[in-house]
RNA sequence: GGCGGCAUAGCCAAGUGGUAAGGCGACGGUCUGCAAAACCGUUAUUCACCGGUUCAAAUCCGGUUGCCGCCUCCA
């Protein structure tokens, strides 16, 4: 079975052939370091995550890079705002960027360049432009020409006559043409500066990225990638300049991801709606923020709330509950006799367990599929629950292997997706915890409640009983009377 | 104004030509002292609307309506 992708340049699904063999370049768009990062990051970043380790699971060599473009009017804008020099914003949001992603559980890519350690490439890659004919300097500024770039718009699918009728653009004086892009912009005074043929300037925006994946990757990448919002200007003109430059396909693979809203409406600035990944995990633990977006096919556009993350968090702890009951379930050293009459139902897991892998992998190759893949998780975890609860705490050989079996699918597949990561005991204890916290009794006290209880029921007094239950229900925990005692949880 | 996308049950959401995954919720059953959890079953004859192509359409084509994105910094 073939891999395949939707490719923005085509518009269409494709079959994924690396270029060289089983090694794949992947380049993805990482983020300008003036601020915090907010939930629109993270959804590049978990989706990029996800392709990232899919495709190693398939058995590719995956060079996997993400950039930080550390010199920018935003950042400078802030520095000056603060009063600090430029690098000063650069390193501490770099910093915090590092933090965020790694609360988000995130896989580290193979490179993670900065835009201000390749100057000096992209002033070559500049001078080749202007060699080529491509690009024009004027007052210690350089353009890109979009007239000479025969197949500018060939990936947000428009032309330049479409886009000079809908002229929205800037008239800048300087340029030829007003949809001509900076590659360089020269400096004023107080700002930062690097040396370069057309004088003390900075680079533009789009030619970092050029420089970079090539300088890692090569002249053609397997996979480029990014949010929406980049396919134009910012991936148009990366195409522009380095077909120009090299005369050779830039990217094989162009994957973007759909945006967030909030509450339906598109983050902005303006309408003071931006959610911070800091602010998400405060809240929510990062695998329901991931469930929650795995749930979504990446190119979708996806509405945040409240409820949804919840959603997504009370099928996380299902997917724990079942795990830790797996884990508890095979500790048991009692094997049981297999009863005759129950091998129907036991057939019935044990296909949904043992076609899991197969069809996990199908569905993530048809273009990453993580919904459909989620959904295989779900059959799975009704076929686990099933044979627990048929094995009644007397599992026997069989059931024993395929609850192993599906707990490897568990451990080995969610690796993929980046869930089922912690310890289920580890989870559990950690809800209850902060549950507690927030409920304001002690684990203690609700033992106790719980033995007060158990003692009420085996004198029959089902009215005290129901009442302390009741009362602990009121509370936010639930009870729940096991074979082999009394469990309880946070709501 | 130009370009593009989306519309699937009460809600969330897969599905791009072969007869509607999955989750949440709701209801019924099994289990239980009663619950809870779990399991089993029910919950869209139909995919915004109208027309067309086809043996066959949620899927393709044309039109209508509604929502959204991009065209300026944006994940």
């Amino acid at each position: 079975m073939t891999l395949r992708v939707y490719n923005t340049l085509t518009g269409k699904k494709e079959d994924f052939l690396p270029l060289r063999g089983n090694r794949v370049g992947m380049y993805a768009c990482g983020v300008t370091v003036y601020d915090l990062c907010h939930i629109g990051h993270a959804r590049s970043a978990i989706v990029f995550d996800t392709l990232y380790r899919y495709l190693r699971h398939r058995g590719y060599d995956v060079t996997f890079v993400r950039n930080f473009t550390d010199i920018d009017d935003k950042i400078i804008k802030k520095a000056n705002e603060e009063g600090v020099d430029y690098r000063t914003i650069a390193e501490k949001y770099i910093e915090e960027f590092y933090i965020d992603m790694g609360g988000l559980g995130l896989e580290k890519p193979s490179v993670e360049p900065k835009a201000t350690e390749h100057i000096s490439g992209m002033i070559d890659l500049i001078s080749t432009l202007i060699e080529k004919g491509f690009a024009y300097p004027r007052d210690g500024d350089v353009f890109f020409s979009v007239e000479k770039f025969k197949d500018y718009g060939k990936l947000s699918g428009r032309n330049l006559e479409e886009m000079q009728a809908g002229a929205r653009v800037e008239i800048d004086e300087k340029k030829e043409n007003p949809l001509d892009f900076a590659l360089w912009k020269s400096s004023k005074p107080g700002e930062p500066f690097w040396e370069s043929p057309w004088g003390e300037g900075r680079p533009g925006w789009h030619i970092e990225c050029s420089v970079m994946s090539q300088k890692y990757l090569g002249e053609t990448l397997d996979i480029h990638g990014g949010g929406r919002d980049l396919v134009f200007p910012h991936h148009e003109n990366e195409i522009a300049q380095s077909e120009a430059a090299t005369g050779k396909p830039f990217a094989r693979y162009w994957i973007h991801n759909g945006f967030v809203n909030i509450n339906r409406e598109k983050m902005s600035k303006s309408l003071g709606n931006i959610l911070t990944i800091k602010e998400i995990l405060n809240e929510w633990h990062p695998e329901a923020l991931r469930l929650f977006f795995l749930s979504h096919h990446y190119r979708s556009p996806v509405d945040y709330s409240e409820d949804s993350l919840l959603e997504a968090k009370t099928g996380l702890d299902r997917f724990y509950i079942t795990l830790h009951a797996i884990q508890e379930e095979l500790k048991k050293h009692v094997s049981a006799k297999q009863k005759k009459e129950d091998s129907f139902s036991i057939g019935n897991s044990q296909k949904t367990i043992e076609s899991f892998q197969a069809r996990f992998e199908e569905a993530l190759d048809d273009d990453f599929n993580t919904a459909q893949a989620l959904g295989y998780f779900y059959d799975l975890q009704t076929a686990l629950n099933g044979l627990l609860g048929f094995s009644g705490g007397q599992p026997t050989d069989e059931i024993r292997s395929l609850l192993s079996q599906g707990y490897g699918h568990f451990s080995k597949m969610g690796w993929i997706l980046g869930l089922f990561r912690e310890e289920p005991g580890a989870y559990m204890d950690r809800q209850k915890k902060e549950g507690l916290k927030n409920i304001g009794l002690s684990e203690e006290e609700v033992l106790n409640l719980i033995g007060e209880r158990n003692a009420a029921r085996k004198n029959k007094d089902w009215k005290k009983a129901d009442e302390i239950r009741n009362s602990l229900l009121s509370k936010g925990i639930i009870l729940e009377d096991t074979p082999s005692g009394t469990l309880w949880k946070i709501k």
